[in-house]
RNA sequence: GGCGGAGUAGCUCAGCUGGUUAGAGCAGCGGAAUCAUAAUCCGCGUGUCGGGGGUUCAAGUCCCUCCUCCGCUACCA
């Protein structure tokens, strides 16, 4: 069995935040770190998604050309993700070449499936910006309520949906310009409404995916599927062509970015096989008979699904062609800052960028995971951001370590004690670690992620317990054979921590491998206990590292909320 | 307006197809221990499960209704 494994692909105007991650990319990673230590055979790919009016936008903000824009925003993104251990086996873009190609190749199959046709549209056009205006590019007075400030789409005073040609006295918010006009323009019209049978047919074989997915995807159905405009008036994007050639009355639109960025995750990996000098290798990740043993995993946010449920499945089947579609998908719903909503545009929360800047990534990425928002929301606060790095990373996990090796190092000369052998205490605490790895290799398989930091934490905490209850620094000071049992048990326990912990917080795990000089390579996940914990025999030396987790201090919690803003700052 | 999700202990959250005294972590209180980043371990939880009504032998869990919050509503992505 080989697994597939995409996270949606991060927008391209700017840096992300906390939201962003642990909505896709985060989970993805430790998802595919956890198959890469138990041995499976794993592909996890994951690009930026470049096109549409935003990304023109901001490049215009940053006054710079478009391409140079994305060119370097998507530089910044990979070197965070790096920073935060992002394990992507590739990270593309979806202004590739590959994707270029592969998005005309799927247009012009649904076109000759019958699944694609020509319509012609009214839509405002703005004069002095030069370009087509999506609707909520467009303000003016709301016709119902006389807010200044209501959008094309929808008014966010009386929340009325808006028609653009509604709006009284309308400007663009791009210029603030008012010389709108409407002109006809002519575009390519997805016909999903004619796929609607196979598409439910599809989702209904999906009985594993979350409700929170399969209840979007079928309102979605439920509501009957409209034909998509798939194409945009704009010059940044992915050229629309016809039999090689720009496409008759297309030749300044592009395709929409909704279209092209799933197709990137294709075309992500043909970027991979290219980068690694094996051309044809990411056939077998997608296409045909060769990829029949692969398993498919997507992760994204609740605002992904539709996307990923309806639009892309319609582009891979309509396709004709056998092409690999999605086995499960993990979505996610939204974290919050302090119950308000994370910004980009507001600069509201903390960005991967910030995040590093005050602690390693590993603090953040335990505690993302462990409060992923997987039932429903779950909010940020620094508050609880830093009681739960303190308990759990330096006071259970952190000091398990420390007081561990710091009592062999001083008591037993900085190697693994000779001398006595386990007892009935040693077999109880063999049984019960058994139990909740198994538990917690479960929770991981069933991508539970929230659960399986519970069933973590409870491993490192049974750590603790064992020492409280071995007590070697007693024993030492009568039986020394005794003590010695003890100190190997928690020392081989390390080495067990270090393998189980990996996946969320790899840049500790291998501090500690590397403490217990232990190779980080081959990748390991424990199965048998018993081998676990006799590993480390007598003699083997080891070092006492530096504390693992600093504890936060109020005073950085203070200084953090002041320069981040806090409750205060919450939408 | 329509649709989706949510409202469970001070805080953050679990509670699948209804079934013994509603759970976990944090915080709090008491105790043990002293190897350790004063770090650990043990014990202690009556909370109108948003309000009201209903179905049922039995409802946090199903139905109706009302209230509050969040999201989506297809041209933001």
């Amino acid at each position: 069995m080989r697994t597939l494994i995409t996270s949606a692909l991060p927008y391209i105007n700017g840096v992300k935040h906390l939201g962003n991650l642990v909505g896709s990319m985060l989970p993805a990673d430790v998802y595919a770190r956890y198959l890469r230590a138990r041995g499976d055979e794993v592909l996890y790919i994951c690009a930026t998604d470049e096109h549409g009016t935003p990304a023109e936008l901001a490049a215009r903000e940053a006054n710079q050309e478009v391409a140079a824009f994305c060119a370097e925003q998507h530089a910044l993104q990979a070197h965070y993700g790096e920073a935060f251990g992002l394990s992507y086996d590739y990270f593309g873009r979806s202004s590739s070449p590959q994707n270029y190609a592969l998005t005309q190749h799927f247009a012009e199959r649904l076109e000759a499936a019958g699944l694609i046709e020509e319509r012609v549209d009214a839509q405002v056009y703005s004069v002095d910006d030069e370009r087509f205006l999506p609707d909520r590019y467009i303000e003016g007075q709301c016709p119902y309520c006389s807010y200044e400030k209501a959008r094309g789409d929808q008014c966010d005073s009386c929340g009325k949906l808006l028609d653009p040609v509604d709006l009284i006295d309308p400007y663009s918010t791009i210029s603030g310009s008012r010389n709108l006009e409407v002109r006809d323009t002519r575009h390519l019209y997805l016909l999903q409404s004619k796929m609607v049978d196979t598409l439910r047919a599809w989702i209904a074989t999906k009985s594993d995916w979350p409700s929170l997915v399969t209840s979007i995807a079928n309102k979605w159905l439920d509501e009957g599927l409209t034909d998509r405009c798939i194409t945009r008036d704009l010059k940044w994007g992915i050229p629309v062509v016809k039999d090689g050639a720009p496409r008759a009355g297309f030749e300044e639109k592009v395709f929409y970015v909704w279209f092209d960025a799933p197709i990137e995750y294709i075309g992500a990996t043909q970027e991979w096989a290219l980068a690694n000098k094996d051309e044809g290798a990411w056939k077998r990740w997608w296409y045909g008979e060769e990829a029949s043993d692969v398993r498919y995993v997507q992760f994204m946010a609740k605002d992904n699904v539709p996307f990923h449920t309806v639009g892309f499945p319609i582009t891979l089947l309509g396709s004709g062609e056998p092409w690999k579609v999605v086995d499960t998908i993990k979505g996610f719903n939204w974290l919050t800052w302090y119950g308000g909503k994370f910004s980009t545009s507001m600069k509201r929360g903390v960005f991967m960028d910030q995040a590093l800047d005050l602690l390693p990534a590993d603090y953040w990425r335990y505690y993302l995971m462990a409060n992923s928002p997987e039932g429903s929301d779950s909010s940020f606060t620094w508050e609880h951001f830093a009681s739960t790095v303190n308990k759990d990373l330096a006071d259970v996990l952190g000091n398990f370590v420390n007081r561990t090796l710091r009592f062999a190092a001083s008591r037993f000369d900085g190697a693994v004690p000779s001398g006595g052998t386990p007892g009935a205490l040693e077999a109880e605490f063999e049984r019960a670690f058994g139990e909740r790895l198994s538990a917690y290799s479960a929770m991981l398989d069933g991508l539970e992620f929230r659960k399986a930091m519970q069933e973590l934490r409870a491993l490192w905490v049974l750590g603790n317990e064992y020492l409280t209850e071995a007590a070697p620094w007693a024993h030492f000071k009568t039986d020394k054979d005794q003590a010695a049992v003890g100190i190997r048990f928690a020392i081989n326990l390390i080495a067990f921590f270090a393998h189980v912990s990996r996946p969320i917080v790899p840049q500790t795990a291998e501090a500690m491998l590397n403490a217990l000089r232990l190779p980080a390579e081959p990748l390991h996940w424990p199965t048998d206990m018993q081998a676990e914990l006799t590993r480390l025999q007598p003699g083997h030396g080891f070092d006492v590292p530096d504390v693992l987790f600093a504890k936060i201090e109020d005073e950085q919690i203070a200084d953090w909320s002041h320069r981040f803003g806090g409750a205060e700052n919450a939408a």
